[in-house]
DNA sequence: AAAAAATATCAAAAAATTATGAAAAAAGAA
DNA sequence: TTCTTTTTTCATAATTTTTTGATATTTTTT
């Protein structure tokens, strides 16, 4: 669940803000300045922040080139959401760390996408990881680790795991293994899969994929 | 250097942009529509594009989508600059893959900005130091240390090493390391990132890079 | 229960892929 | 140019992965 901060000096903009994105599943908190939002960061570690410009104590400006000489929230997105539309103050908001800056007003909905499009980003950097059972498989890495040692899995056998497993319970025929794995073009002969699996099996156990005869094989995830 | 792809109808546009971004240091390619872009966007890999929503052939959110369905292109910023204002447009373009959406007409300044904000996070995840077992990879220097003892790289080979060693333990398929190494234009032939990785071996030792046959390489981090 | 059908298993063969050394080609420097 | 370094290619060896084929086992059908 991602965490934003708000920082703006009017209560209503704030309340407002804080309803919606809650409403849209985020964990928000929010403050009336910047000496207050630096200090809310410091301890929430927020993934995203919506910075007003103008705020009494310590202006937005200022405050995100603090955020940004702070290591630990060097990931943190810092976007400017401010009325005041001159280009120069856009371009010193920019310059001073921010990924985006905003002018109000701006449609709700908009803005929702707009941080919705930051975290995508975001997760991308994440990979391709399944947690399922004691395993993980990593599609980024190419490993499997389960409880938590690396075991090494050739081309064709990860990628027979990593597609049984990426839906657990899900039957998948043969032809369907087939056509996934080796495509259309290749033809291989009845036993090949047969072999594959027995592979698996012999690193992973023989209980997490299940035979069903004359149809095709599923990872199974009854605890 | 950055690569853009600017997307546009109107050749004045266009032109005002290329040239401007040709100035800040960009190397700039240019397209008339949604088709063009695409065929540009597959051959150049820009690492942005900045792409008009009313084209003609395509349009720029058709053109976002399939561009997002391209793997090689997933870290490619696309950024809508567009005269329609309304929030549906606004919203499906973002939904549809981009990173942002920009209303025209825009200052070119804050353009610039932008466009340097999402670069600046980008390479931020990089680094030009990189610290890992016994080395330190220096990016302005071009130099590898191993053991405190300075080593010398040429060209490809440090590049190489760079890539694998920015992302400890990821693997690197292949087609990832020529495009990011030698580019879509030149083609070298299927050993060559072979003797590469074997120099590197010579030097820093057989362990550190490890082969994934019939997938990639990775650099491996783990004691 | 027997027959039929499908999968499991093993070792060996085949195929695919990478490693390696040396040399040619290309790029840079003097 | 000439020399040096870097990059690429090529042929062959070494290795790993994938597939096959024979036989055993299990499940389903009759």
């Amino acid at each position: 669940m991602k965490k934003i901060l708000i920082a703006d000096d009017e209560p209503d903009i704030l309340e407002f803000l804080k309803y919606n994105l809650v409403k849209e599943g985020f964990e928000v908190s929010t403050a009336n300045n910047g000496v207050e939002a630096l200090k809310v960061a410091y301890s929430a570690h927020p993934d995203l922040i919506l910075l007003d410009v103008m705020m009494p104590e310590m202006d937005g400006i200022e405050t995100c080139r603090k955020i940004r000489e702070t290591a630990a929230l060097k990931n943190t997105f810092i976007i400017f959401l401010s009325a005041r539309a001159e280009d120069y103050t856009q371009i010193a908001g920019l310059e001073s760390g921010a990924d985006d800056y905003i002018v109000k007003p701006v449609k709700l909905r908009v803005l929702i996408s707009k941080i919705k499009a930051f975290f995508r980003r975001a997760e991308e950097q994440e990979g391709n990881k399944i947690f399922i059972k004691e395993l993980i498989i990593d599609k980024d890495k190419y490993t499997v680790a389960k409880n938590k040692k690396e075991l090494h899995f050739p081309k064709k056998e990860f990628e027979l795991l990593f597609m049984l497993a990426s839906k657990p319970n899900k039957l998948f025929t043969r032809d369907e293994i087939y056509n996934k794995i080796w495509g259309n073009e290749i033809i291989v002969g009845d036993r090949t899969i047969d072999v594959h699996i027995r592979k698996i099996r012999d690193k992973l156990g023989d209980d997490l994929i299940k035979t069903i005869k004359g149809v095709g094989y599923k990872f199974d995830n009854h605890e």
